[in-house]
DNA sequence: CTGAAAGCGCTAACAG
DNA sequence: CTGTTAGCGCTTTCAG
């Protein structure tokens, strides 16, 4: 049986109250007192059950993080960012994986509020309206973190990716392009559909550009099936030679696939990414993209729930980060 | 107030250990007594606590992960094979980086116990005295995964890191190499002096080679420090043109370092990589590669801590699984 | 098959 | 500055 605190206070001869106050750090206490605890603390090798303390105080000191798949650079480093600035304010972390599925965020959602989490870090591409149902159950702080809420409810930590595409288009055309591939993940996602195409669709029309629906590629997300897909871009009618990617896997897919079919960028196919994750940061060519700050959208989510959870007046809980694009070697000079 | 035991019981005009047994599937419930229950917590939208659960049974369902950095793609490859077996299993994870700070994982094990998770999984390049103290205060099963322990006392789940590291020497051996540099994690690691290393002295010792003192370049695990650390090699005397690296963060930041500064592997320099993660998937030339199954020894590791958890007979608590040697491009036909 | 009751280890008033 | 006393919401005997 482990120790707990009447053992202590049994052995301080004090009462149970008085070690509680010593570990909580409460001033009243005399300080031979509070040494005379803390000895026994240590003899004992006392350590505070914090599951007893979750029951009593209502709080837990953990946070829940659901996102899509930890093994994809981009939420790892989103996830880093969370994580340091948690630490650094005393939460735990109990991280989820819902590969995206809404079935299975609903379900973690429901298990994460069952564990008593004190507030949630959300991430994923879309949020569906039986997300937001079991959200609006909950009656702790829920923050998205690179995660966009089309209708603007939900505190969260984003870039305008809308601005972003539109600026990662316009310098392809400010280059001399006139027919660019928005090779996309699905727009049955928010993120893409409302957002980033709209971005490439606005910075066509302003440059009185034609709007090809065929050069609207959509793919899944994963580096493999966009490196399989290299090819519908190659066959393309008129070949066309830009390329905005919607985010790091399928730039990077594409750009191998291109490549390891003899095809070379930038002088065969420009390309602009989006992210620039670890895992687009050691391709080479390097690649000219927008560089989203991941540390900072994960650390800045974090930082914002722990105001919410501290119940601390927030003025602006739709937190917009900026972001820069990067001119590296994937466009030509 | 949220909804409790009680509130259900009161509703369905029963107990509340009838309730609790129809929560946790007993099947000593008549069956109508059963619909009744379950439509009342349908209706009042019932969420069993855990936290009290875990405080009442002494089993929070909870495992703790302590990972030196969740951004490195080894690390978060890992992860999710155990996130995965952990979700079959019903288990949730406390996520914590430590940075492979011996303070910070000797506080992150104390947390977790403090939060009594019913099991751990430990990650990390060696197994310092004060972590395996630590761990020695902790009433509960913790497996190590892809860590290496060099006392083989603790459960753990690993390749044979000396054999990976003498076969893929042994491979540069047999194409004509007589001078091989050895790119290492620090030292004071276990995983790269107890054993990357030994397997590459072996295989030099076997072949009548000598070991080469100035042959063997340690660094730190970044990805930074073995990009801006290529001109070490490319200064070598005699220049050695053969260089097998302990992770891929070291194989992929050398094999940049030396293109981007106009050097060509595999005309130039022949390399062979240890790991094969996402990171080094995406690279090109495509390395050849002592390819882990990252993803299974998390797996794996997860599986064996739910048999310890159970208190089951496990016939072997070192377990050693199988990796191969895959030949691509990195290295002359 | 069901209910009563005793905790689990700690926090948080409330007294003193 | 310190002790007493209720719970927190649930599991788990033990009876019946």
């Amino acid at each position: 049986m482990a120790v707990t605190i009447y053992d202590v206070a049994r052995e301080a001869n004090v009462s149970m109250a008085t070690v509680s106050r010593v570990v909580n750090g409460n001033q009243n206490v005399k300080p031979a007192t509070r040494k005379k605890v803390l000895d026994c603390i240590e003899r004992l090798g006392y350590r505070p059950n914090a599951v007893a303390r979750g029951l009593a105080s209502k709080k837990t000191t953990t946070v829940g993080v659901i996102v899509p798949d930890i093994s994809i650079s981009f939420y790892s480093e989103l996830a880093r960012g969370v994580a340091d600035i948690a630490t650094m304010y005393e939460y735990n972390i109990i991280l989820s994986n819902s590969d995206e599925r809404t079935v299975r965020e609903v379900e973690l959602i429901e298990d994460h509020l069952g564990k008593q989490v004190d507030g949630m870090i959300f991430m994923s591409d879309s949020i569906s309206d039986e997300v937001r149902k079991e959200m609006a159950t909950a009656n702790i702080p829920i923050v998205l973190a690179g995660t966009l809420d089309v209708e603007k409810q939900l505190p969260s930590v984003n870039i305008d990716y809308e601005e972003a595409a539109y600026m990662a288009v316009k310098k392809l055309i400010d280059s001399g392009h006139k027919r660019i591939v928005f090779a996309s993940g699905p727009f049955t996602r928010d993120i893409n559909r409302a957002s980033k195409k709209v971005g490439y669709i606005r910075a066509l029309e302003e440059a009185g550009l034609p709007v090809e629906e065929e050069l609207i590629i959509e793919l899944d997300n994963s580096y493999d099936t966009a490196y399989q897909n290299w090819h519908r871009i190659a066959e393309l009618p008129g070949k066309p030679n830009a390329i905005v990617a919607t985010n790091d896997r399928i730039a990077v897919g594409i750009l191998n696939g291109l490549r390891d079919n003899g095809l070379s960028v930038p002088e065969d196919y420009e390309i602009i990414c989006f992210e620039h994750s670890n895992m687009a940061r050691v391709v080479r060519p390097q690649l000219t993209s927008i560089v989203v700050p991941l540390y900072d959208l994960g650390a800045v989510a974090m930082r914002l729930l722990t105001k919410l959870m501290d119940g601390e007046e927030v003025s602006e809980e739709q937190v917009i980060l900026p972001f820069r694009l990067e001119e590296r070697d994937s466009m030509k000079k």
